[in-house]
RNA sequence: GGCGGGUUGGCGGAGAGGUUACGCAGCGGAUUGCAAAUCCGUGAAGACCGGUUCGAUUCCGGUACCCGCCUCCA
């Protein structure tokens, strides 16, 4: 059995991964917060770490991993858009409309993380649908001492729990020293943080023994882990934003619940995405979701490959070039496997380097040495999700932004070769080449790769091709 | 202020204490009416300073610069 070596960010260091139960590995994903698209940056670790369930697939068999990702739909830039819509006449209660924000929101993420051709998880709990659970394990957590209510809060006393700031180097004392965060009065310690908050009239709240309210945001983690996969389980995963405070407090509260239990045994986190060098944010207009760049044409097949270029542990720095690049590769790679069969298994090598702290961008260089054998080039880049045949849609050249079309790709490329075979042949014999290479120009101009040998012509689309200039050679 | 990550050839980007990463681009050749594609060949690196070592881009320490977290943004 292949070894996985994974870096743990407990123990800062890459160890070979050992599942609790090989017969059933389990991966807990920390998922969207669901009040609006998801921007590239939250794409990052769905595709990589989609890659590392389909890893553990291969090695533990595909019905022996259990991968949750969560939604968070408690949240107050949700809660606003419902209030929005109501005070825009919407109808339904606030409850309703908050449902609505979230399936929406919910059906979109599906959408556009299915475009990466990233899979769905086994089970994607929602945080409104384990409130109880919550509660529960908050009452725990005051029984066991660990949490005391105050003014309608509920909060974590970080003082009950000696290993706290553990995961990300801290410690409680530095971190009140440098502390921006503005103290609520009835917090026993700085960084005492919320479990459970009030909601007042306005806003969804469910009853609870401290009164109508809702779960502040580290306890859904790990209400849903516990449910969906028990006191300790192998993997937990997320970006590197997300390890202090969030991972830190998920720790705090499921140790000090349950402190029979590992929690997770495995932490795993991958470096932030930039944009042309720059951190993505709105102020500096470098923001974008995943549907805005399929809505500009950028393949989710590309997006993915990008993504899986960069080793996850490394920042990943998005540029327009190299997506231009993995277009030109991906096209290169389906055009050599177009009516190939896979093979029965990728390249070891790919294997190898995925298991090796999911080298991603290792495994994506021994494909390309895969070129003589385009069905184990296939395989291997299937293996990472790439050129699956549902994903290929792409290539296929969109005619409906031209006017008046009465063409085909394929039958304006056979007419343009036909034309382009007889001018080269009168060109043999008049030895004026200059209508061969001004159709020749063109097509190139137009997208086209012109090939000619010896035997004849042949026009080939290429990754640029531009439809309306190659009608207009038609 | 505290914590963490990064710095590799023109660009992107990996592994490994000593032997070619790889891709794109470049250069030379074959081929071609000229090209393209293809094939063959090829130059080019490890931020800076010190240490460990027979030997470091790879380990250790420091410096510089960039980035992130500490603000329910993955």
């Amino acid at each position: 059995m292949v070894d996985i070596r994974l870096t743990n960010t407990k123990s800062r260091g890459k160890e070979v991964f050992v599942p609790i139960d090989p017969q059933n590995v389990r991966l807990y994903l920390c998922g969207p917060t669901v009040y609006d698209r998801a921007h590239l940056g939250n794409a990052r670790p769905v595709v990589v770490f989609d890659v590392l369930v389909r890893l553990l697939r291969h090695v533990y068999g595909a019905r022996h991993v259990n991968y949750v990702r969560n939604f968070t739909d408690v949240d107050d830039k949700i809660n606003a858009t419902a209030l929005s819509r109501q005070k825009a006449g919407a109808p339904g209660t606030l409850e309703d409309l908050v449902r609505e924000r979230t399936e929406e929101t919910i059906s979109w993420y599906h959408a556009d993380m299915d475009a990466l051709g990233a899979t769905r998880p086994d089970h994607e709990p929602r945080a409104t649908e384990y409130i109880p659970q919550m509660v529960e394990m908050i009452e725990g957590l005051i029984a066991g001492g660990h949490a005391y209510a105050a003014e309608g809060h509920v909060l974590f006393d970080v003082r009950s729990y000696p290993e706290y700031g553990r995961l990300s180097g801290r410690s409680v004392d530095d971190m009140i020293a440098g502390a921006r965060v503005e103290v609520a009065p009835f917090k026993r310690d700085p960084m005492d943080f919320v479990l459970w908050k009030p909601s007042d009239a306005g806003l969804p709240g469910w009853d609870s023994p401290w009164g109508k309210g809702r779960p502040g945001w580290h306890i859904e983690c790990s209400a849903m882990a516990y449910e969906l996969l028990g006191e300790s389980f192998d993997i937990h995963a997320g970006g590197i934003d997300l390890q202090f405070p969030h991972h830190e407090n998920e720790i705090a509260q499921s140790c000090c619940a349950h402190p029979h239990g590992d929690f997770a045994r495995v932490w795993l986190h991958n470096e932030m995405l930039q944009v042309e060098g720059k951190k993505m944010s709105k102020s500096l207009g470098n923001f974008f979701t995943v549907r805005d760049l399929l809505e500009k044409r950028v393949p989710g097949e590309v997006i993915r490959f990008v993504l899986l270029s960069t080793h996850y542990r490394k920042p990943m720095d998005w540029t327009g070039e190299k997506a231009q690049a993995a277009e030109d590769t991906l096209w290169e790679w389906r055009v050599l496997t177009k009516d190939i069969e896979p093979a029965v298994s990728p390249d070891p090598r790919v294997i190898e380097a995925l298991a090796d702290d999911l080298n991603t961008a290792g495994a994506i260089s021994v494909i390309y040495g895969l070129k003589d054998d385009p069905a184990l080039l296939l395989a291997s880049a299937q293996f990472l999700g790439l050129l699956q045949p549902e994903m290929g849609g792409w290539m296929q050249h969109d005619l409906t932004s031209i006017a008046n079309v009465n063409f085909s790709v394929d039958g304006a490329l056979e007419e343009l070769s036909a034309r382009l075979s007889d001018l080269r042949a009168d060109a043999m014999q008049s030895k004026d080449f200059s209508g061969v290479d001004a159709l020749k120009t063109a097509l190139t101009e137009a997208g086209v790769e012109v090939r000619m040998s010896k035997t004849g012509v042949e026009l080939l689309a290429g990754p640029r091709l531009d439809p309306a200039k190659l009608g207009a050679l038609l």
